[in-house]
DNA sequence: GCCATCTGCTTGAGGTCGTCAAACGTCGCT
DNA sequence: AGCGACGTTTGACGACCTCAAGCAGATGGC
């Protein structure tokens, strides 16, 4: 019996693994664009998850950060004292609070994602053609 | 005059932008993982990071962290208190406290990186030929 | 209409995280 | 020995996070 099929790690995990580790030690500018706008990094979170233009309930931005509602109230408190956000009652629903995103917000929000899409410096070691390739799997994979 | 030559996004970027994305909207298992064995994020984070066998000072714990020397101070209180974990002063420089895994931690620890080595479900729709294309690249950079 | 029930958000308690300033013990050097 | 530098810890303070409880608004049965 030599070899089983089945490889120690496969790919697909071998990939996953290498991924949460750029994404670990790569960390910095997302700090550091924190401390430039004097956010918190869960306050920069939820105004990145936060569409402009879109108004999004308070459950469902809980959902996406992935923590309890009564969490998202305090953040939430915290960027419409900025004035970054606004809370509107829902027309229908006078329950649901959408989340609206300021001018400001909108401004900082988009200073924010300039920077946190600034690639780290091992992917550019990569030539134009595997970025390409890379970027078409990821595409691929999250179509 | 065309378009320049430089994109609107370059390919690095959009593919760090989607693994951004997919780390994000993955993060479920992992704090899956976190409740199974009872344990905070930055917790089991610490706990991911020292590798066994190989004693690591606070200081070199907290920069993997990005984070502050002191808080790393509770944070292996913590672990320290569940029996993961020791502290045991340098031989050579006693002002350096050395951090030990715990058999116990050591196997909590292995519980952790197999359920979080678990590739999400994005990538499982590519074929394995993608998928070592993707590990392939993203090991050269890496490397 | 009326009431029970459910849902979305908020509040409060209790514990952890995260950063700063200050303190303590240790090291290296002169 | 004494001085400055370093690694860690402590304390204070605010933010985060979860749970349980509470409140207003919505829904369905009668």
């Amino acid at each position: 019996m030599g070899t089983p099929a089945a490889p120690p790690t496969s790919a697909a995990s071998e990939a996953w693994l290498l991924m949460s580790r750029l994404l670990r030690e790569n960390r910095g500018p997302f700090f550091a664009a924190c401390a430039e706008e004097r956010l918190s990094p869960p306050q920069v979170m939820a105004l990145q998850l936060l569409e402009p233009a879109i108004p999004t309930p308070m459950s469902d931005l809980a959902g996406l950060m992935h923590c309890d509602n009564s969490n998202v109230t305090g953040i939430v408190d915290r960027l419409e004292a900025r004035g970054l956000v606004t809370r509107r009652p829902a027309t229908h629903d006078r329950r649901i609070k959408h989340l609206l995103v300021t001018d400001e917000g909108a401004a900082v929000r988009a200073r924010l994602v300039a920077q946190l899409s600034e690639p780290p410096e091992p992917l550019l070691r990569l030539s134009t053609a595997e970025q390409r390739q890379l970027r078409d799997l990821l595409r691929k994979a999250l179509g």
